[in-house]
RNA sequence: GCGCCCAUAGCUCAGUUGGAUAGAGCAACUGCCUUCUAAGCAGUCGGUCGGGGGUUCGAAUCCUCCUGGGCGCGCCA
């Protein structure tokens, strides 16, 4: 596929290298930072590059007089129009009629192929995330969580990577007891005991439900058994996947999904990973034997040092180092998520993403400094971090859900604002800034509400296709297009911006910021709606024209399409 | 005490990784429906990019020091 961004951006290139055969620049200039790049203002011309600025120095010139040099050498290919020299030394181009329509035609022929990129070049990635304990339902910030993973996980897939979306559940920690004694208390409570509650117990009534559901497969069975051991072992699956029913369920309405729902108790049966970890960082010299100093900051009595298996936490620059065994030598939470991360690696990836609440990071950097001391890569895992969702209903705190347990449940959410809203919304925000859901704004239909506005744009150019159906205007002729109306600010605006789709896509997936993808559809709907209002596409007295419109209509529609797809909001015929 | 994140218009936020006169939406005000859907468009108003210093052709962006906010900080989970 000839893309004319991409075929220009090779032209700019070719130009620089016969610079460099005639001397005008040197032999050795770096042309990596020179760009081909959308103008912010767009009288300034189509398309833009910043080459005379990056290369003056090193041609030992001024920007501006390198830019002469090279002017002529662009305006040499076909679908440039026209150029000049601008501020500083910018070199913005023009695209001609012709160029337009046929990037337009291109997209029509194939736009999964048009909008298919290629940077991750089929690399391995995994994308962990949601990965929230399984002991209830999911809740609001949770959801930020999932959308923003799965978006990052449809992006990077559409710019070439080879992504596996994985679910931790953490079904091997403490938590699972509490929750097996809540359930089992519950379960005693339907028998008409008094309901003893285990500390920190679960208080949700879906505990209720998964201690009815006990009680209709097994009946009185776990009436008498008390030994908490027993109940933990006998009854810790049927919970966690109780509780796991509730989270798919959940997700399953926004369509989020996983290639694996990765038990951690289950991989602790299987062998012991951390071993492996612990070896070979050993070898590296970066695991030992030693005594921690009681910790600053806080206020510890009879703080007795013992020897543990650490880590050099301070070789990159922590306070102390980390354990990886406690007193009683069992792994730590540390020591876990090195063992999984082990098994990630073992299973042949070769980057890893989690996405991860920022209240995290005091626990994930030691382990991105032990992947990097296991790996000797800086970048093996990237954390991606996002802020807080706070919710609210016309400025006021949200009801808690007594039944999900005293959280504001995504399901109740999503029913109420539906998926796409909810969606939208989570990624109308970089992942690390805090984001203030309002339930009443989110239903308004109003710029407040960005989703309806892009999905308006759609149903738009779907209506346009519908009209000229009831005009009888026949359907198009690319033959006979006329291309000289493909001048006017607004047209031309909206083909910017499908030639610039599939730059945004590698961008937003090389710098793994999925908002990117929201920003640009709000801006792409932006450049159609403007036009819409500037021109009419359909004049059955001037056919040419028409086709030339409705070619650039059908092409922006299948991008925005696309663009929908990758957020994975829905794509109306009407509103 | 230490580490990480943040500070941009009255409010909520972007800012294409160092580029041109810092941009949107909301709010306020002014216009545009006999015309492909007004859930829209065009415009006005609004800025010491928290502050000082540095790096260079060029800084909201990079370095440094302040100020002010948020999160985290046992061998717990």
């Amino acid at each position: 596929m000839e893309r004319l961004f991409d075929t220009l951006h090779a032209h700019l290139i070719n130009v620089l290298e016969n610079l460099k055969q005639a001397e005008v620049l040197p032999q050795e200039a770096d042309l990596s930072n020179v760009a081909l790049e959308q103008p912010k203002d767009e009288t300034h011309g189509d398309l833009a590059t910043n080459a005379a600025l990056v290369l003056a120095k090193q041609a030992k010139t001024n920007p501006r007089a390198l830019a002469e040099q090279i002017l002529p050498k662009l305006l040499e290919h076909k679908a440039i129009k026209s150029g000049d020299v601008a501020g500083p030394g910018f070199i913005n181009l023009r695209i001609t009629g012709d160029a337009w329509l046929s990037e337009a035609q291109l997209v029509l022929a194939d736009s999964e192929a048009y909008t298919k990129t290629d940077v991750g070049h089929g690399q391995k990635v995994m994308v962990e995330f949601v990965s929230i304990n399984p002991t209830g339902p999911i809740h609001i910030g949770h959801g930020r969580n999932a959308v923003l993973g799965d978006t990052l996980c449809r992006l990077l897939e559409k710019t070439g990577y080879n992504v596996y979306r994985e679910y931790l559940v953490n079904d091997a920690g403490n938590q699972i007891l509490t929750l097996v004694l809540s359930v089992h208390a519950r379960y005693l409570e339907l028998f008409g005991e008094k309901l003893e509650l285990p500390e920190d117990g679960y208080v949700g009534e879906y505990i209720i439900e998964i201690a009815q559901a006990l009680k209709d497969k097994d009946g009185n069975k776990w009436l008498t058994v008390i030994c908490p051991d027993e109940l933990l072992s006998e009854l810790r699956e049927f919970c966690v996947n109780a509780c796991m029913d509730l989270t798919k369920g959940d997700l399953d309405e926004l369509g989020i999904w996983f290639d694996r729902y990765h038990s951690e108790w289950e991989m602790h049966q299987q062998g012991d990973p951390l071993a492996k970890a612990v070896k070979a960082l050993r070898e590296k010299e970066y695991v030992y034997e030693g005594k921690l100093e009681a910790p600053k900051g806080k206020d510890i009595k009879d703080y007795q040092p013992v020897d543990l298996t650490l880590f050099k936490a301070t070789e990159y620059g922590a306070e102390q180092d980390k354990p990886i065994y406690n007193r009683r030598g069992n792994a730590t939470y540390f020591g876990q998520d090195i063992a999984y991360h082990q098994h990630k690696l073992d299973r042949g990836f070769e980057r890893l993403i989690t996405v991860i609440g920022a209240d995290q990071q005091g626990n994930f950097t030691p382990l991105k400094w032990a992947l990097e001391a296991l790996t000797g890569y800086k970048d093996v895992l990237h954390p991606f971090y996002y802020a807080h969702v706070k919710t609210l209903r016309d400025g006021q705190p949200v009801k808690l859900s007594k039944r999900a347990g005293n959280i504001i449940a995504l399901s109740d959410v999503v029913r109420e604002v539906g998926g796409d809203v909810y969606r939208f919304h989570m990624l109308t925000r970089k992942g690390d800034t805090p984001l203030t859901f309002d339930l009443a704004k989110a239903v308004e239909k109003s710029m407040d509400n960005p989703v309806f506005y892009v999905q308006y744009a759609y149903a738009r150019m779907a209506a346009v296709f519908r009209q000229q159906e009831e005009m009888g205007i026949p359907s198009v002729d690319a033959s006979q297009a006329d291309t000289s109306v493909l001048n006017s600010q607004q047209a031309i605006n909206v083909l910017r911006h499908i030639i610039l789709y599939p730059q945004m896509l590698e961008k937003a997936s090389v710098a793994v910021e999925p908002h990117r993808i929201a920003f640009y559809a709000m801006d792409f709907a932006a450049a159609f709606h403007s036009w819409y209002n500037a021109e009419k596409f359909l004049d059955a007295e001037n056919l040419p024209a028409t086709y030339a419109r409705l070619l650039v209509v059908q092409a922006a529609q299948l991008v925005l399409k696309d663009v929908l797809a990758v957020m994975h909001v829905t794509a109306p015929e009407k509103m």
